[in-house]
RNA sequence: GGGAGUUUAGCUCAGUUGGUUUAGAGCAUCUGCCUUACAAGCAGAGGGUCACAGGUUCGACUCCUGUAACUCCCA
C-alpha cells in the first residue's frame, strides 16, 4: 500500500470520529475506576462555534483525553443553555421576516415558534464540537429548558423563596429598552462614550437669578425633582430652601443640600432625576422627593413628560437641546467622556428604571462560596482571579433574577387581583396556598408573565446535568460530583462561576468542581477582541477544513499560555499543519523500511536507541508536570520538539540505512515503538493525525484513544548527557563546514583528541553519517592543515581536500577566547570577594570554581589551536 | 476615583523558594543546500544593557520603593 503524499485530513477526521463513535469510547457510566469529570460551558443554543469555543473545547477535550489515557473513567458532559435574552431576541427577529409581529401573539404561540426554532437551529454547535474532534458522551446531552432541569429550576425558586432569600421588590434596575427587560448588572458593559455636557440655566423662583446645573441627558429635565448643591458651596448657599423652575415644562422643584454633590464637577449644581439614575434615585429617597418617571419601556417620551411625548430619548436630546438653546437656556455645550452603559445583549443604552422585580439576596448563600476559593477548597488557575473573586464577592449586590421574556423558565408566582400572591408550583398548588395564607377560597389566580434570568438556571449546571436535585442520590451525581475541572473564560467569573460554587454548597452541601481553569480571550493579531463588527473572527469551520482540526487545536494551543490572552494568527495553524506534514513524511521514510529488515546485527545503532528511549522517557515526565499546572502550551511545545528536533532530526537520521541498504530488524521494531509512544503523547492534543500513524504503523486491534499510558520510569542520565554532547559535536563540525562553504557532498576526514576515546568510539558511525566523514580516527596532537572545532574539552580536527584559508576560523576561535576570557576574570572576581566565600552556601561555590577551572581549561585548548594556525 | 495585572530578542511567550557556565524557546530574519521521508523541507547563524530610576544583598530578570506605558475589573 503506498501512502498519500501528505496526511489527508478530511478523510481521516470522518473515519475516526464515527469510528470512535461506534466504539461508544467517549460514553461513560459508573463503574470502579475514579471518574475524571469536566462538564462542558453550554453555548447558547443560538450559537455558532466561534474562537473563544475552539479554545476552551480544545483544552477540555485535551484534559479529557488524557484522563481517558492515564484509565480514569472520563466523562465529558456536553449541553446547550436556552439563554433566553439572545434566543428570543433571534424568534422575534425571525418572526418579524415573516411578518408576524410578537404582539399579535399569546404567550403559548410564541413559545410554540420558539421551541420549533430551537428544534431546527439550536444545538447546531454542538456539531460543529464534533468536528474539532471533541471526545463529548453525546448521550448525556443536557438542555437548561429539558423538562428535569425545568422543574428543578422552577423548585430551586420556590425553596429560595420559602428560605426568604428570594423576594419581590421595587428598586432601580438597569432596563433595555429594545429586548424590554430588565438586566443584572453583570449584563450592563460599561464603555467609554464621548457626550456632550449641557450648561442649562433654570431660574430661581421669585427672583431674577438663575442656577446653572450641568447633564449629559438634557431630555430627562422633566423629570428633575430637585437641584442639589454641596452645602458647603459659598456659590450656592444663599439658595438653600429655595425652588426652581424647570425650564420649558415650568415645574417647580426644591434646591436641596447634600454632601454627595461634587463641588469641582460641572458647576457644582446637580439636577436630581431620581427615576432615570441610581444615585439619583438613592438622593431622592434621602430627601423624599417625587418621582417622575418620564420614559415608556420602548425608551420614547411617556405622557409624564408633557413635552415631546412618544419620541425616542435620543432623539429628544438633540430636540431639546435646540429648542432649550432657542430660548435662552443652554448657556454652553462642552465635550465631555465617560463611560455609559449598554445592554450585552442588544447593545443598547441602558435606562436606569425604576421597577419591582424579583431579587435574591446574595449575602445568605455567598459567605460558603468565598471561602472555598478563598482557602483553595476549589483552585483558580491562574490563582490572580482568587482576588477578583474576593473582590466581587465582598461586596456584592442582590441578584435581579427576573426578566421581562417568555422564552425561559416562567417565575412560579400567582396573583390576585388584590395584588396579594403566591408562590406555587402550578396554578392548583398556587389556589390551595392561596386559600391558607390569605383565607381567600378558589381565588382567580393569574401566573407572573416573565421569566428567569439564564443564569439562574446555568447555576445548577454541575449537578442538575447529572439530575442531582431531580433525583437525589442516584448512582450518576454520587460518581461524578463534584467534578473535577471547569474550564472557561474569565469574563463569567461572575455571572457563572461565582453562582455554580454558591447553588453547589447550598443544594449539594459539596463544591461543583475541585478546580477552575480560566482561559483568555481570543483576540486578533493585532489585540482587538475578536468581533462581528470589526469582521476580525475568522470562519472556524473553513480553517478546520483547509488545515484539518489537528492543525486548528495545534494552533489555538501553541500559543495560549495558561490565563494570558490568545493573539490568534492564522500562520500557528500553518505551523500545525507543518507538523502534521512532518509526522506523515516519518511515518513514509519509516514504511519503506518495513520490507527491507535483516535479522543480522550490529551494534552501531545502539546508542541511538538507548538515547532516545531516555529522551522519552525525560520528556514524558516532563509533559506529565506540565499538564498538572495546566501549562497546556509548553507541553505541547515540548511535545512537539522532541518528535521534530529529537525524534525526525536526530534519531531517525542516527539510525536511517545508507540507500537502499537493508535496516536491522531489531532498530526497526523499536523505531515502531518509540513512534507509537510518541504519538500516545501527543494523541490529546492532535487525535486524527495520531490515532490514524497508530494503526499505520502496525496492525492492531485495538485504538490509540483508549490506550493506557505505561508507568513512567526514570531515565539514564549519562545517557542523555552523552546525546547533549553528541548534537553539539554534529553542529559543532557542521558549523565549520558551513562556514567553509564545504558541498554536503564534500568528504571529510575527521580526528579527534580527546580523554573520553571509549565514548566517541561508541558514536563513530553516527559520527560519520551526520558530519559526511569517510574516515575517523583519534589523534594525539594537532593535526597539520586542518580545520579545528573545540567542544567541551575535546577538539576536532577537520581535513579536506578544499585549500585551507584559517581566516575565518582564527577569528570564530577568537571570538570565541575573548568571551571566555572576560566570563573567567567575572568568576574570580567573585571568588575573589571574600563576602562572596563566607556567605554563599558551599554547592554554589563549588560551582563557581568549576567554572573557573573549565574556563581555564577552555582557554588553554584554544590559545593552542591558535598558536598552531600562526605556526 | 478604587482594585488587580502586565512590561524579557522583530512578534508570541518560558524563566520555580535570589546563585546551574555573564538570559531560554517557537515564529519571523539571514546564509548555504531541490542530500531519493519531508522546500509545508534540511543544515547553520545572527539578534536581548530583562520598561525606567533608586534601594536591600557578597550576588537581583527574580525581593522592596517610586515613575511611566498598556490591559482588565469595579464605582
Amino acid at each position: 500500500m503506498t501512502l498519500s503524499k501528505n496526511f489527508e485530513h478530511q478523510i481521516n477526521e470522518n473515519k475516526w470520529y464515527s469510528h470512535w463513535l461506534d466504539k461508544q469510547y467517549f460514553k461513560s457510566t459508573p463503574d470502579e475506576r475514579t471518574p475524571y469529570t469536566i462538564v462542558m460551558p453550554p453555548p447558547n443554543v443560538t450559537g455558532v462555534l466561534h474562537m473563544g469555543h475552539c479554545l476552551n473545547n480544545t483544552i477540555q477535550d485535551i484534559l479529557i483525553r488524557q484522563a481517558r489515557m492515564k484509565g480514569f473513567n472520563a466523562c465529558w458532559v456536553p449541553g446547550t443553555d436556552h439563554a433566553s435574552i439572545a434566543t428570543e431576541a433571534k424568534v422575534v427577529a425571525m418572526l418579524r421576516e415573516r411578518g408576524i409581529a410578537k404582539s399579535s401573539l399569546s404567550r403559548d404561540e410564541f413559545l410554540s415558534y420558539a421551541w420549533e426554532w430551537k428544534e431546527k437551529y439550536g444545538g447546531i454547535i454542538l456539531q460543529q464540537l464534533k468536528k474539532l474532534g471533541c471526545s463529548l458522551d453525546w448521550d448525556r446531552t443536557t438542555f437548561t429548558m429539558d423538562k428535569d432541569y425545568y422543574d428543578s429550576v422552577i423548585n430551586i425558586f420556590m425553596d429560595l423563596y420559602k428560605k426568604g432569600v428570594i423576594y419581590r421588590g421595587k428598586r432601580m434596575i438597569n432596563w433595555d429598552v429594545k429586548a424590554l427587560t430588565a438586566l443584572s448588572d453583570e449584563e450592563v458593559i460599561r464603555k467609554e462614550t464621548r457626550q456632550k455636557l449641557y450648561h442649562l440655566n433654570y431660574a430661581i423662583e421669585g427672583t431674577n437669578d438663575n442656577i446653572t446645573i450641568a447633564t449629559v441627558r438634557p431630555e430627562t429635565i422633566m423629570g428633575d425633582a430637585a437641584i442639589c448643591v454641596h452645602p458647603d458651596d459659598e456659590r450656592y448657599k444663599h439658595l438653600h430652601g429655595k425652588f426652581a423652575i424647570v425650564p420649558l415644562i415650568n415645574r417647580r422643584i426644591p434646591i436641596i443640600a447634600d454632601d454627595y454633590v461634587a463641588m469641582d464637577f460641572g458647576t457644582g449644581a446637580l439636577k436630581v432625576t431620581p427615576a432615570h439614575d441610581v444615585n439619583d434615585y438613592a438622593l431622592g429617597q434621602k430627601h423624599q422627593l417625587e418621582i417622575v418617571d418620564i420614559f415608556n419601556d420602548n425608551g420614547t417620551l411617556s405622557e409624564d413628560a408633557q413635552i415631546y411625548i412618544g419620541l425616542d430619548r435620543f432623539e429628544v436630546r438633540k430636540k431639546i437641546a435646540i429648542e432649550l438653546e432657542e430660548k435662552g437656556f443652554l448657556i454652553k455645550t462642552e465635550e465631555y467622556t465617560s463611560e455609559v452603559g449598554y445592554s450585552e445583549r442588544t447593545d443598547v443604552v441602558v435606562e436606569p428604571r425604576l421597577s419591582m422585580q424579583w431579587w435574591l439576596s446574595m449575602k445568605d448563600i455567598s459567605s460558603p462560596a468565598l471561602k472555598a476559593v478563598m482557602e483553595e477548597e476549589i483552585k483558580f488557575y491562574p490563582p490572580k482571579f482568587k482576588n477578583v473573586y474576593r473582590h466581587w464577592m465582598e461586596n456584592i449586590k442582590d441578584w435581579c433574577v427576573s426578566r421581562q421574556l417568555w422564552w425561559g423558565h416562567r417565575i412560579p408566582a400567582w396573583y390576585h387581583e388584590s395584588g396579594k400572591f403566591v408562590v406555587a408550583k402550578n396554578e392548583k398548588d398556587a389556589i390551595a396556598l392561596f386559600e391558607t395564607e390569605h383565607n381567600i377560597s378558589n381565588a382567580v389566580l393569574k401566573q407572573d408573565e416573565d421569566c428567569l434570568d439564564t443564569w439562574f438556571s446555568s447555576w445548577l449546571w454541575p449537578f442538575e446535568v447529572f439530575k442531582g436535585y431531580s433525583n437525589p442520590n442516584n448512582a450518576d451525581i454520587n460518581y461524578y460530583y463534584p467534578t473535577n475541572t471547569l474550564v472557561t473564560a474569565p469574563e463569567i467569573i461572575f455571572f457563572w462561576v461565582a453562582r455554580m460554587i454558591m447553588a453547589g454548597y447550598e443544594y449539594m452541601d459539596v463544591k461543583p468542581f475541585q478546580e477552575v481553569y480560566f482561559t483568555g480571550i481570543v483576540r486578533d493579531k493585532q489585540g482587538r477582541k475578536m468581533s462581528k463588527s470589526l469582521g476580525n473572527s475568522p470562519d472556524l469551520l473553513e480553517l478546520i477544513d483547509q488545515y484539518g482540526a489537528d492543525a486548528a487545536r495545534f494552533g489555538i494551543m501553541i500559543a495560549s499560555p495558561a490565563g494570558n490572552d490568545i493573539l490568534f494568527d492564522e500562520a500557528a495553524l500553518e505551523q500545525g499543519r507543518n507538523f502534521n506534514n512532518k509526522i506523515w513524511n516519518a511515518l513514509k521514510l519509516i514504511k519503506m523500511w518495513e520490507a527491507r529488515q535483516t535479522e543480522e546485527t550490529t551494534n552501531e545503532n545502539d546508542f541511538a536507541i538507548n538515547w532516545f528511549e531516555n529522551r522519552l522517557i525525560e520528556v514524558s515526565i516532563e509533559v506529565e508536570q506540565m499538564m498538572k499546572q495546566f501549562k497546556l502550551s509548553e507541553a505541547l511545545k515540548t511535545i512537539y520538539t522532541l518528535i521534530w528536533d529529537d525524534f525526525c532530526s536526530w534519531y531517525l537520521e542516527w539510525v536511517k540505512p545508507g540507500f537502499e541498504q537493508p535496516i536491522q530488524a531489531n532498530v526497526y521494531n523499536k523505531t515502531i515503538e518509540f513512534f507509537t509512544d510518541l504519538m500516545q503523547l501527543l494523541h490529546p492534543f492532535m487525535p486524527f493525525i495520531s490515532e490514524e500513524i497508530y494503526h499505520q504503523l502496525e496492525e492492531r486491534s485495538d485504538d490509540l484513544c483508549v490506550r493506557l499510558l505505561a508507568e513512567k520510569k526514570s531515565p539514564n542520565q549519562t545517557q542523555l548527557d552523552q546525546g547533549i554532547l553528541l548534537k553539539q559535536v554534529i553542529s559543532g563540525i557542521r558549523d565549520v563546514r558551513n562556514k567553509q562553504q564545504m558541498k554536503p557532498k564534500d568528504n571529510i576526514k575527521l580526528f579527534i583528541q580527546t580523554e573520553n576515546k571509549p565514548v566517541f568510539e561508541s558514536l563513530n558511525s553516527i559520527l560519520s553519517k551526520q558530519v559526511n566523514a569517510n574516515e575517523i580516527s583519534f589523534a594525539n596532537d594537532v593535526v597539520a592543515n586542518s580545520f579545528t572545532s573545540v567542544i567541551g574539552k575535546d577538539k576536532f580536527y577537520i581535513l579536506t581536500e578544499q585549500p585551507i584559508d584559517l581566516s575565518t576560523q582564527k577569528s570564530a576561535l577568537e571570538k570565541e577566547l575573548n568571551h571566555l576570557k572576560s566570563f573567567l576574570i567575572s568568576v574570580e572576581k567573585k571568588l575573589s570577594n571574600e563576602k562572596f566565600t563566607q556567605n554563599a552556601k558551599q554547592e554554589i561555590l563549588d560551582l563557581e570554581y568549576k567554572k573557573k577551572a573549565d574556563a581555564e581549561m577552555k582557554i588553554n585548548i584554544i590559545e593552542l589551536s591558535l598558536k598552531d594556525m600562526v605556526g
